[in-house]
DNA sequence: ACGATTAGGAACCGATCGGTACAAAACACA
DNA sequence: TGTGTTTTGTACCGATCGGTTCCTAATCGT
């Protein structure tokens, strides 16, 4: 061994990941990147290969991370029937948008929109995450009714793509009232 | 008068918003504008003034164009019923998912995540056509059920929440069974 | 105490960014 | 056929882009 890095590289990584996040890649600059990350160029270079490999690392830090624990929450029983755990996560949602000045939104849907993402790994990555959203939707309906896989699948693919609504909606800044009339719709979609 | 301009300035402008409308603002460089618009710099600088106010003028003629398109669609009652029009908007989207290999998508969905639109002009703009979008859907359910101002209300902000998811998954590269799937949550939507 | 080894930082790289200046080219009008 | 006016293309601008080089600073094992 011999010198040690005077940074956290997790700490750094997460850095990195919200600026990616709020304002994509190209916006990203290599010196707001390392502004944010609090390090030089000297030990940016060593630490991550570049910026586009740093890049996919956020959108993998986000799936462990962020993905990872709306999942867990989604099939979390201790929180209540799935239809429950769905209405709860887009009040956490519509909470966030309120609460979040900076509306960061959600970095998947972001990313999905972001041109950098395409064609490349990362484009398989973002459709990965989609596809674990969509099936965490799906184990959570399938809880309150296991029988109905059709059903559910659908149902999940609705509630997915209106959770994506209302993520793009809050970067429009949506007002309180037109957060919870559309989760009223998403109830909506859970009935029956 | 002089030497008359060799290029269309609407045709170019089309050129101009296209690009932007695939790639964003920042993504889309001086050059590569020059490049779709098929004219060299002078020209763009005597005809434009640069390039942010082109980008503005690009969110205005998809407001005219495009966003004026989908609301006449929305009104017109020769369509059939309100339901149908919407459904029927829904279905064109589909269809252009899988038909577009580029996945365009929307501007204003696409413009919504783009940093750049924060703050100035564009983000009055972007929230504009979301609300015109938003009076589109409302006005085609209240010609199917004209005395119920807050369910409408409610229903189309829904309705506006499941467009906009499915122009993100539209971006993800989503299967025409999934496209379907969201359009059958759509119609429960509309439902009773 | 002393090499070996690694991190940090600054200088530097060519390329490209958005934007300007200006001269040559092409028209209208006289 | 001038002459004035406008468009067009090109050369150029400083700034910044992502990335490399290389020297110095710091800490290890011995």
């Amino acid at each position: 061994m011999a010198r040690p890095r005077e940074f956290d590289p997790e700490e750094a990584m997460d850095k990195a990941m919200t600026l990616f996040w709020d304002v994509g890649y190209e916006e990203a600059s290599l010196s707001e990147l390392l502004a944010a990350m609090e390090i030089t160029k000297g030990s940016f270079y060593k630490a991550f290969q570049d910026k586009q490999s740093i890049y996919l690392a956020s959108l993998d830090r986000y799936n462990d991370n962020v993905i990872s624990g709306t999942v867990a929450y989604l099939s979390d029983a201790a929180q209540g029937t799935g239809r429950d755990r769905i209405l709860g996560l887009f009040e956490k949602v519509a909470q966030a948008v309120k609460a979040d000045g900076d509306r960061l939104g959600c970095f998947l849907c972001n990313a999905l929109i972001d041109k950098a993402a395409e064609g490349g790994e990362a484009e398989n990555k973002l459709q990965a995450m989609v596809h674990r959203l969509e099936n965490a939707f799906f184990k959570a309906l399938s809880d309150d009714r296991p029988r109905d896989d059709a059903g559910n699948r659908e149902t999940a693919r609705g509630v997915l793509s209106a959770y994506f609504g209302l993520r793009v909606l809050g970067r429009a800044g949506l007002s309180t009232q037109m957060a919870a009339d559309c989760i009223r719709q998403v109830e909506r979609l859970l009935e029956r």
